[in-house]
DNA sequence: GTCTATACCTTGATAGAC
DNA sequence: GTCTATCAAGGTATAGAC
């Protein structure tokens, strides 16, 4: 039962959003009653600290999968991207930056985390690709990096408010 | 003391979004009774709508004040780009694409109009530079004009996610 | 561990006096 | 147009039985 009040946190957050989620929609979907919630669960945002934290983990194994992968830089980039097909839905990650909850240090931590490793982990591919494969960049990989990441996460932003796929138009 | 509630509104939807803004916080800061919010305005919702209606005008306003100025693309693209010092607040349109509110077409559509605004004018505006200052691009110019409009989206999220002003390294 | 009952607060809104 | 009083519903959390 911990699992399902977990797990239903974790896609609730990615729709709604924490402001928006309420302890009730979370016992409606796991099927939890409110004793189990407490007894797990010291309040909702105790909850909402250990859903994030599961969300940053599993995201970062599935960058990894396909970052550290066989391929071309190109190709696993484009990999990268195409783990997003629901841009509508945005980022897991992304998506929880706006949110009240984040304005706690705890909260927001896991989230800088991701964003950090992906940066960071983007600018070592890059280098790397650089030597072996003999690409050529314009800008330094750590810029080039956080340009990715940045016009992914502006792409779901874009994207939402148009209600269309903007990123599609991005990445032909 | 319709403008002190409207102006109130505006200023908490940056800050807070609408999910996170309760009548409350608007009649504290505007300094307003409970009976000149609903004597003015029917509902939290229709008050929110005429709120991100004129915030969009704004920003459209300020844009094209850059964008249709005088000096080469690239002075205008950056004077466009310095409006948003306050990178951690992030955009005052695009910080509400993820708020539940949004799920209604009505307060949706003001949103996209703002970014197909900036999309085609930015557009609009390299073409000319192409054709006036000789430059070359290797896209499209609308993929470019919606790669920038992406860009500084995101940059907004994970200069937030990570506290610090990640869209200076963007443009150095 | 889970259930039901309960409690307190805030939200979002209405009513009626002035 | 503004004020105060009031309200129903829902959000968040606790208590105690099983």
């Amino acid at each position: 039962m911990r699992d399902n009040i977990l797990e239903a946190t974790k896609s609730l957050l990615w729709e709604k959003g924490y402001d928006a989620m309420s302890p009730r929609d979370i016992l409606d979907r796991s099927g939890a009653g409110q004793g189990s919630f407490y007894h797990h669960f010291r309040s909702k945002k105790a909850l909402t600290a250990e859903a994030i934290e599961d969300i940053v983990k599993e995201r970062i194994d599935q960058f990894e999968a396909v970052i550290s992968g066989q391929g071309s830089l190109r190709e696993r980039i484009d990999a990268f991207l195409d783990q997003r097909k629901e841009a509508l839905k945005g980022c897991r990650v992304g998506r929880l930056v706006w949110d009240s909850a984040v304005k706690n240090a705890d909260l927001r931590r896991p989230l800088e985390k991701y964003f950090k490793h992906l940066e960071r982990r983007l600018a070592e591919e890059i280098d790397k690709a650089i030597e072996r494969e003999g690409l050529t960049s314009l800008v330094p990989s750590n810029q080039l990096a956080l340009l990715i990441l940045a016009a992914l996460q502006g792409g779901f932003t874009v994207s939402r408010a148009c209600k269309c796929h903007a990123w599609m138009k991005l990445s032909q």
